[in-house]
DNA sequence: TTGAAGATATACTGATCGGTTTATCTTGTA
DNA sequence: TACAAGATAAACCGATCAGTATATCTTCAA
């Protein structure tokens, strides 16, 4: 049975390269030697670079979101307010210096068409982030919670591409005031 | 001096192959097979592959930038329903079968950390888009249209991302109804 | 003490990468 | 008619790609 420590060593020392280098750019070759690793036990543990990167990706997901919510939860007891904290968690994101863009945007453009698991890890990771939205939204009342949550949802990714490609270091700050206005439309107004 | 007629080929070529296999996962090898040229003929106009991205990346730019404005100023006379139709303008594009996503945000994702021009132009392809919204925004005498460009492009791009990664069909649509309610804040309240 | 499990380094596979070289062929112009 | 420019195919370069094979070393339990 393999050792679980060394499984964990090869992802945490791939999603480090891949989150600077991307996915493509990084060869298997690159990670055994950062992660002072032989191949052989690279592929005791993974039977494709394929396999490796849908762990790392999984793994970030999951470490990423529990940082999120995390923030969030800590922030206030008040559910808007949580909302609000996340625009405040990605400003912090964008203004660290290793500051990338995001894994998986970054990845589901360089992966190949055929990689639907991969597709997939990205998709979720997504749509997992909305779903956590819509439960605050819900807690808070608001009129169509669901729909908020998308449309906050589009505010983060779009905070996201501004912040990582426009480099507008407003990015976030911009995003979380056209949050509080379309929160207040969808506490005042009907919606269609 | 080289023919001009074979330079357009060999961009035409990488740049349809550039957007629906990402750049990186396409070969000079295969470009050169698709456009039906030699590899000297290739590098006779371009030095290297990066100068080849580089142009292919420019030519796009230009051509989605007058797509998109020759569709805005024929949609209206009105410079806010020219935003909007801007959004309309997506739609048809995330709705088209080849939708991979925006080629801009794809390269800025898998370009390499030292690749300053091509990062560049990704960047610029953003600004411009933007300071045409921006020029729009100033005609319909909104208050403070350079905010609200900046804000109308963060949602434009949320959408391209929420289209492409999370796969959501009403992404456009959704943007829109934000950019309603973004620009009508715009013309009732005052703004920090 | 012995032997199997899991680790290691190293060498290797065939394919592909970006890019160069060579030698031949076509084409327009003087 | 002849020459130069620009095209071509194809072989070749060294490097790197993902993945495999081999042979040795460590470790721990029977």
């Amino acid at each position: 049975m393999p050792s679980p420590s060394k499984r964990e060593v090869v992802v945490d020392t791939a999603l480090k390269l891949f989150k600077t280098k991307g996915i493509n750019s990084t060869g298997v070759e690159e990670i055994i030697k950062t992660a002072n690793i032989s191949k052989k036990t690279l592929y005791n543990h993974f039977k494709s670079k394929e396999e490796l990167v849908l762990a790392t990706l999984r793994k970030d997901d999951e470490i990423g979101r529990n940082a999120l919510m995390k923030f969030a939860e800590q922030a206030s007891d008040d559910p808007i307010q949580k909302i609000m904290a996340i625009f405040d968690f990605y400003k912090m994101w964008f203004e660290s210096p290793t500051f990338k863009g995001c894994l998986f945007i970054n990845s589901a453009a360089e992966i190949a068409e055929d990689s639907n698991s991969l597709k997939h890890v990205c998709t979720e990771h997504k749509i997992l982030i909305a779903k956590y939205i819509e439960k605050l939204a819900e807690q808070s009342h608001v009129k169509n919670p669901k729909e908020l949550a998308k449309r906050l949802n589009l505010l983060l990714e779009g905070a996201i591409v501004y912040a990582f490609v426009v480099k507008d270091d407003q990015s976030a700050l911009r995003a979380k005031e056209m949050a509080n206005i379309t929160i207040a439309h969808h506490f005042s107004s009907e919606l269609s």
